[in-house]
Formats: structure tokens, sequence, C-alpha cells
RNA sequence: GCGGGUGGCUGGAUGGCCGCGGGUGGCAACGCCCGAGGAAAGUCCGGACUCCAUGAAGCGACGGUGCCGGGUAACGCCCGGCCGGGGAAACCCGAGGGAAAGCGCCACAGAAAACAGACUACCGCCUUUCGGGGCGGCAAAGGUGAAAAGGUGCGGCAAGAGCGCACCGCGCCGCUGGCAACAGCGGUGGCACGGCAAGCCCCACCGGGAGCAAUGCCAAAUAGGGACCGCGCGGGGCGCAAGCCCCGGGGACGCUUCAGCCCCAGCAGGUCCGGGUUGGCAGCUUGAGCGCGCCGGUAACGGUGCGUCCAGAUGAAUGGUCAUCCAGGGGUGGCAACACCCCGGACAGAAUCCGGCUUACAGGCCACCCGCACAA
RNA sequence: GCGGGUAUGGUGAAAUGGUAUCACACGAGCCUUCCAAGCUCUUGGUGCGGGUUCGAUUCCCGCUACCCGCU
């Protein structure tokens, strides 16, 4: 577990996103969680994409929401996230703009707890 | 003060902590500067720019625009004016050329729907079995319809009728004003000419096609693979040859003419299928730019001086949280001023860039105009 | 981002500017011991807002929703 890769890559290809929603999943009110423990001959470090489809809203609650994921995910991932793990964030309608931040960021760490604990 | 109308501006502010994109300085640590909109939206018009089509002219086809004058790089946009309609007014709305170039359509109803005619009725004569019928005159009245051949009044007549006259309307001619659309005045014609061109069409003007995921370069990878279409085996001269020249034939999104280019057994052109790549750089932000002043113009706008650099991302940058203030809504107490508590910030996020149009938009502010009321 | 298309009953399709039609489905009835099939009848619609026209599904303009293509 290295906590000093502080800056997670970002996902940028759709077949990473495609592999970590075939993978283990937690629905939580502000969001849902998906991830995937990648393969050794894979890329390094943390890895995190995020996702808002167009059932969120127009474009400025889509990019709302994803800012808001952002910031949840940069308090909580260098703590709790796993090195060799590839980790998708993804918005939903009202809930993702509208819930309160401390909340977000209790649920994201119970999130992350629970998808370990059921694997490895 | 109340009601109405027009044009414009704004559309949260400041600070603390933790973060984001670009540029720049530095070996680095780190620092400095900049960082969404009036609509960034819809993609409805017009351009710049790039590639494709060989270029120019004319004709044709197709598409668009359509009162007049001006503005502009250009426009279907803007400004000013005219005409028509709405409103008491300020003001608002209008795809607003041509219906005597031609074709087409006008359902139902109605006698008749476009060019004349006549169902009921009216009038005269003849006739009658007294219900009416025949011939002629007439087009005012009735009813139908979205629309019925000028309207009103007087005269006139067998009954009537622009049949005659006055006014209004309409057409034609002339004069005056205006760059023009058009308006005003005078004369004249007894009325001839229904509507639809966002039906075909005619006239005038404009327009080649595709789009920054265009396009160019670098790197990587794969199988420079396959099918179809359209051309196409010419003659002579010089030269050892390569090649050059002349004549002829052919080719390129409709035709013609002219000029140029290319081809004349090629591995070249076009269309399509299949395979690989989903990386990087350029295009990429300085531009019909923005701000202020002066001058010209009724205005749109133009000219000029000074100042200024104002996002360039590519799973895509402005977020999270806290406090105070500024607006707003609700509740409680109070005659009121006010105090306290709760909720809470419109529409909406650049993606090559400009000029417009259209659509969405909580609230707030400013200026001008019209009407009514009041005071002086 | 750029470009293109579609919208008609619950579904799929027609309709020169003149009463919106057809099939299946739904509902009711007939037939049958019952069901299915068949027969008869009924309900229900032009995405929204304007304009042209006497009259608009149709012509024109603006919105909305959905679908497709382009690296």
């Amino acid at each position: 577990m290295s906590t000093e890769e502080t800056i997670p890559q970002t996902l940028t290809r759709r077949s990473d996103f495609l592999r970590a929603a075939r993978s283990r999943h937690v629905a939580r009110p502000g969001f849902i969680l998906q991830a995937r423990k990648r393969t050794p001959d894979e890329a390094d470090g943390v890895r995190i994409g995020y996702t808002c489809s167009k059932k969120v809203g127009n474009a400025v609650r889509r990019n709302r929401a994803k800012r808001r994921l952002r910031a949840v995910a940069r308090d909580v991932l260098p703590g709790c996230g796993r090195d060799g793990w590839d980790y998708v964030l993804i918005g939903r309608p009202e809930t993702t703009q509208n819930q309160p931040f401390d909340e977000m960021v209790d649920d994201l760490k119970t999130a992350l707890e629970k998808i370990h604990g059921n694997g490895t």
C-alpha cells in the first residue's frame, strides 16, 4: 500500500471503464463506486475515473457532479486507496450535487472498506 | 403617484484554508501572471480559414432572397423612410415584387365560383282548367358562402339598372414634391380588372462542394489485399539513347466557346469493400479585437488619436468548505420603526474564430416617451 | 464539436390543401359445453407554439423529443 502516491492517475480509456464495470460495485446515495484489482502487468499506482451520463442533467450539472466527485476522491483516496486498483465513481441525479460534503466523504470511506473487504 | 410603452445595463461581493488548467522564471524547492457567457445554447443564416473540383465567360438546371434608400467583409442582419393592419396615445405587427405572360385550384352550400349568365322575385304582353304556363325585359331585392361584379343618397323607369348626377372608392393620363418606394392636386373613364404565387410559374438579385473529427507532419501497427467503373493500343520529325517538338485522338460534377494541364499499355484516375491505428505535434488563438476621447452622419455606421493583450482544455481546467456583507422569500413579536429565526442565489459551461438571428433567463438598476390624477 | 433524418390511435403503416384511413391490439356482444379461430360493434390520434389560406397531417417559421453518420 503506497500512500506516498498522492496523485492518482485518471482513467481515459473506454476499455478500462468497461472492465471496472464488470467487477464489483457499491451504491451510495451520492454516487456509485466500481473497483477492480488490476493484473500485475498493467499500470502502477492508484487510478480513478469519473462518469456522469445524461441522466444527471445538462452540461452544467454533469460538470459540477464530476467536480464534487473529484473533490471527495482527493480527500479520501490518498489514505484509503490501494495500489494496483482501478476505481470508477459514477454520478447520480440530484444527490451528487445536493448531498452534504462530509456525508459523501464518509460514504466513500465505508464504500472503499466494503469493496476491499469483499475481495482479496 | 398610478397605469402603459421603448431602449439599455447588471445578473452576487470580499476574505481564510485545501485543490484545478495554461503561460512564464528557476537545476530544484518554489514564486509571478491569466483563467467561461449574454446567451458560451439551438446550429437557422452570413463570412474568414483549409481541402476537393484545371481556370475564365455565357447559357441551362437546382436552391435561396424579395416595398424603397442606406450601412456592412457579407447576410435572410441592422438603420431610416413608405404602404397596410392594431391601439385613445406612446408604440407595436407585416416573406410587403408580379394575378391584363401562361397553367392550375376555389371542397360543402348556392341559380351562378370567374365568364358570363339568371333559381325565387319584379315588370310588360299573351294565355289559363285560376294552381299556373309561355314569350320578352331587368339584375335592385331574397337566400348560400370565406368570397357574388363598386358603396351611399337623389333623380329616372313599365319594372329596374352608372341609365344620369353628387360624394367616396377604383382604373388611366398629366402636373407638383421626393434619389426612390410613394404622396398630394387636377383631369378623365361610367366600372372594365374576385382570391390563392409560404401552388406551378414570371421578373430581379445572390449562390461550386465539404468542413478544424477540415487539413498537414512525425511515430507506431497491419496484408501497400480485393472488387467494380471510366479512359486507353495513333502518325511524323530530331537524337546512339533518355527525351524533346509537330499533327491527330481522348479525359476531367449539365451544355457551348477559349486558354492551360494530363493521358495515348499505364501501375496512373474514380467509387466501394476489407485490414491496421484511437498516440504526439502543428492548425490554436492578435482579431472585420476591446476600452476611452474627438470628428462626420437623423441613425445603422464610418474616420481618427491614445491605451490595452483579454481561456486555449482534449475522460476536457473555476471545485470543496467556512465566515461576513448585498439582494430575495417565509414565520414570530410589535401601532410602527425594528428585532430574532428559517429557507436561499435565474438561465446556463468556451472546444477553429468572427458578424447576426432565434430560444432560455429569479431578481435588480438606469434613461426616455404616452395617458390619468394631484400640487405649485 | 460538425453534419443529416424522423415524429399520425397502445403498436406498425397510409392519406392532391377539403369528413384523418388500414391492420394488429384493447373493450363489449354473437357463436361454442369451455378456449382458440371467425363475425358484429365501440373507444381512442396528426409532438408543441405561431404564420399563410375561407380551410393545414400536408405549405412556411420557431421550439421539443428521439435516431444515425463523421476521428
